[in-house]
Parts: structure tokens; C-alpha cells; sequence
RNA sequence: GUGAGCGUAGCCGAGCGGUCAAGGCAUCUGACUGUGGAUCAGAAGACCGCGGGUUCGAAUCCCGCCGCUCACCCCA
């Protein structure tokens, strides 16, 4: 006998039983109805990378949390894949015959080795919609709009997706005097202001070594407040002379101009230009969004990143994207109450009973004749007694039940049971599918 | 990586130094061998996270470890 372990999970890591699959799958084909619907087309890529492939890609603070993959044998240096950019980036290197622009989705877990809390895990699905091969402002805008319709769609109200730009915020830098190792302490105190407050943050530059003029002017920047659209010639105005800042924030007039033919009300968005995003790729347009109720982070973030696949190859490719976190959404939705009534415990539309052995034949050849017809069909596997086998349907969730007894197969008949309504119906066999299918599964 | 809180049956949870460790949900059986969700009766299920210490006596107090949760960092 093998000695017996306390079956568990590896920290960070979950099972998903079908009951929550059910939502999950929801949710999923949602998000890939959307993707098909704007063009994108579905790309595999293993799980585990070369290590030399994530190395060096999203900064020092992201890449502590990649996780290792060891091998018995082989002496390949493997890690898991800490998102879904990189290994689409690899991918556009080693296919340079690809037509342009390449728009893919991929729909897949990445693991990330933190300390997991409240919508934080360490495998996670992503749902990213990217497009290599443009460098235009339509391709941002679209990127957005995908993220507006997926949320509108699955019934989010109050979000904001934030939209700022790389380029705007090295023009602070420059504004503001400040350069290399500081700009990143900058950045992240910047990040923060929706949480700690404009003198939270004042704080932070003043503990990070940032000399007072210095803060007195990005705090200055960061207090231009109102519409969108206002936003961005107020910045111009105030950033003239920096060539960098000019240059993203007519990237923004551009994407914003975009957005509302493309469908997208403007209560979606928001220019903000304190939102950062922590990954070291982005060099243009940025974006986020957030959700008022649940505190729970950010439940989309992406941005162009024009010059992270030149890494992989000689050629130099624009690309931009999103990921739309599942986990997160999914966590939302069951806060809120957010999922369709219609979504049930169980994919399962119809137990079809045993009633005697003498009937089986008759039984098995009905089951098959529904499932035949499209539906969903368990087979109960005992003849054990109606009571016990409907009480099984019911706990389980099944809307409808089929009795097939001596009386029903004497008139080749079969007795099709509501559970929901706790109403049932005597019908030929040959009528069931049809009966189930008007009466609501 | 830093900090805080918490570990009692599959789940929730009372007990907070003194006989056999409450209760609820879930599970199984029966009342009810052609009709579920309700009710009633019964059954089974616990190295009280692990190890050490204090004490006549520890689920209860102390220490260490492990695990979980939350927050920070960062992020989906």
C-alpha cells in the first residue's frame, strides 16, 4: 500500500470545478466573439519558453516573478511564460513572411511567482487581441474599442479605461528635469496618485531625493484635471518645446478623434496622464481600466510597444494590444451578480432514467436519439428507484427528467418531467427533443 | 521581498486551562420499491495544521515550523 499525502495545490494555483467552468466558458466566448468579430485570429504558443526569450523584456521588478521550469534531463534553460507579448513577439520574428498588419488572439494561462491575495494568482488566464505591422492610431483605437465592447457586452457599467501615453510622460521627465534611475521612482509615484493623493505623492519625489522645484512642477502638470479632449492641447500648451511630448499627445488627439465613431462613449474613457503601467515595452499609447466598485486592481491593461520585437529579430515591427484579465472580470461578475440567470450549474439538459433492465435497450436507443438531435443527455447508470434518480437530476441541476416505464413503452411513449416548473408531460418518443426544446432547456 | 491576521470533520463554526470537542450545511440510510427540491428519524465523519515547551491537566497559554488570507511592492 503507497504511503497516503494530504492532497494540495501548489500556492498561488486553483482548481476550477465545472459549476465555475460554466461561468468561465461564458465568459471566455464572449471575449473571443468580440476578438472574431474585429478580425483577430486565434494563435497557440507553448506554455514553456527558452529563459533567454523572457529575459530582459519587462523589467527588473517583473522579471523576479518568472518562474523556472526545471527539466531532468536536457540542459535547455525553460520558464514559464509570464505573458502572452513576448511569445507573440517571438513568434512575428520567426515568421517574416506573416501578412501585415498580423492581428492574433490568444486566449491562455501565464504564471507569474507572487504572493497571491485577492484577484492575484499565480496561473491566470489572459485575453489578449493584439496587431503587429501598423503604426497607425486606428490600430490603438481599435484595440480600445474591443475592450468597450467586451465590457458593455458581458454588462459592465461603471469603468474607465485610462489612456495615456509613454511618450507624454518622458516629456514630463524632460519638463520636469529629471532623468534615468529617478524617472522610474518618478513614474511609480506617479502611478500612485489616485491612491495616495497629490501630496502623497509630493512625499514620495521629496523621499526619492527629487528636489523641490522639481516636484512643484510635475505637481503642477498632474493638476490638469477635465473632458478629454480639453486635456490634451492644455498639455500641449504647457510641454511646448519638448518634441517627444508633442509627438505623443498628437498620437492621443488622434486615437481620441477615433474612438466615438468607432462606437465608444467618452464616458469610457479617460486621458490620465498619471497612469503609467509598470512593463518596460510601451513606447507610445497606454491603457487600463478600472473598475469603481470591487477594489481589485485593473481588469485590462496594454499599450503600444513598437520596439520590443526587434528584440527577436532585425526588422523592426509597431505593434499594439491588450489583455483582458479573465480572473479579474470573473471575480467582479460573481461580486455584482453579474452573470446571466440563464447560466446553470450544469451543461446538462435532460436525465434520461432507468426504470427496469427489460427496458434498457428501448432506454439507451431514446438517449441516443436526443443526443442525436443536439441535446445534452446523461444517462443515469442504476435502475434504482424514480425518487432517488430525480433527486439526482434536481441536485444536480438538470432541467428536465425522462421516464421511460412499462406504460410509456407500451404506446412508445415517454414521460418528459420539468423540474423547474415540477409540471410533466406523456409524449411519443419521437415528439421528446421537440417538447424539451419548446418547453425551455 | 515586507507587514498583519488566521488554521477545530468535505464546508461554515462554538468552545478560549478541567469529564466522552457544541451546532448548522453537505453526505449516507429509512419513513416513501412510478416522481425531486420540503419535513421527520437515524448513521457515518475530527492525529482540534505539524513539532516542541509550560502545567497535575492544553483545542485553549508560550516558542518554532508549515499552510491560508489580507495589505504593501508590482500587476490581470
Amino acid at each position: 500500500m503507497p504511503e497516503r499525502i494530504t492532497p494540495r495545490l501548489p500556492r498561488g494555483m486553483r482548481d476550477i470545478l465545472p459549476d465555475k467552468m460554466i461561468l468561465r466558458d461564458y465568459v471566455m466566448n464572449t471575449i473571443r466573439t468580440v476578438f472574431e468579430q474585429f478580425g483577430f485570429e486565434p494563435l497557440h504558443t507553448p506554455a514553456v519558453e527558452l529563459a533567454e526569450t523572457l529575459m530582459g523584456k519587462y523589467g527588473p521588478d517583473a522579471e523576479r516573478l518568472i518562474y523556472d521550469v526545471r527539466q531532468r534531463q536536457g540542459h535547455e534553460e525553460l520558464a514559464l511564460r509570464y505573458d502572452l507579448s513576448v511569445p507573440l513577439s517571438r513568434v512575428v520574428a520567426m515568421n517574416p513572411d506573416l501578412l501585415l498588419p498580423f492581428k492574433r488572439y490568444q486566449i491562455a494561462p501565464v504564471w507569474r511567482a507572487e504572493r497571491p491575495q485577492k484577484g492575484r494568482y499565480r496561473e491566470f488566464y489572459q485575453c489578449d487581441a493584439d496587431i503587429v505591422g501598423s503604426a497607425s492610431m486606428l490600430a490603438d483605437a481599435e484595440i480600445i474599442t474591443v475592450i468597450y465592447t467586451v465590457l458593455e457586452r458581458l454588462g459592465f457599467r461603471r469603468y474607465t479605461t485610462r489612456i495615456n501615453n509613454r511618450k507624454v510622460l518622458a516629456g514630463i521627465g524632460i519638463y520636469s528635469g529629471v532623468e534615468g534611475e529617478a524617472l522610474g521612482q518618478l513614474y511609480r509615484s506617479i502611478d500612485k496618485l489616485d491612491r495616495i493623493g497629490m501630496d502623497g505623492v509630493r512625499k514620495e519625489l521629496r523621499d526619492a531625493g527629487i528636489a523641490e522645484d522639481v516636484i512643484a512642477r510635475m505637481v503642477d502638470l498632474l493638476q490638469i484635471r477635465g473632458a478629454s479632449a480639453d486635456l490634451i492641447p492644455e498639455m500641449m500648451r504647457r510641454l511646448e518645446g519638448i518634441p517627444i511630448a508633442a509627438e505623443g499627445l498628437a498620437e492621443l488627439r488622434d486615437l481620441i478623434s477615433y474612438l466615438d465613431a468607432m462606437g465608444v462613449s467618452p464616458s469610457a474613457y479617460q486621458i490620465d496622464f498619471s497612469m503609467v503601467r509598470g512593463l518596460d515595452y510601451y513606447t507610445g499609447p497606454i491603457y487600463e481600466t478600472v473598475v469603481e466598485e470591487p477594489k481589485i486592481g485593473s481588469i485590462t491593461g496594454g499599450g503600444r510597444y513598437d520596439r520590443l520585437i526587434e528584440m527577436f529579430s532585425e526588422r523592426g515591427y509597431p505593434a499594439t494590444g491588450t489583455t483582458i484579465g479573465i480572473e479579474r472580470i470573473i471575480d467582479v461578475m460573481d461580486e455584482l451578480g453579474m452573470f446571466p440567470s440563464s447560466l446553470r450549474r450544469t451543461l446538462v439538459e435532460v436525465l434520461v432514467l432507468q426504470f427496469d433492465p427489460s427496458l434498457l435497450a428501448e432506454t439507451l436507443r431514446f438517449a441516443h436519439s436526443l443526443r442525436e438531435q443536439g441535446l445534452r443527455v446523461e444517462l443515469y447508470f442504476e435502475a434504482e428507484s424514480v425518487k432517488k434518480q430525480l433527486r439526482y437530476a434536481s441536485r444536480k441541476g438538470i432541467p428536465f427528467a425522462a421516464i421511460l416505464g412499462p406504460d410509456e413503452a407500451a404506446q412508445g411513449q415517454v414521460t418528459i418531467k420539468n423540474l423547474d416548473l415540477g409540471e410533466q408531460r406523456t409524449v411519443l418518443q419521437s415528439e421528446a427533443a421537440q417538447v424539451i426544446r419548446e418547453w425551455g432547456a
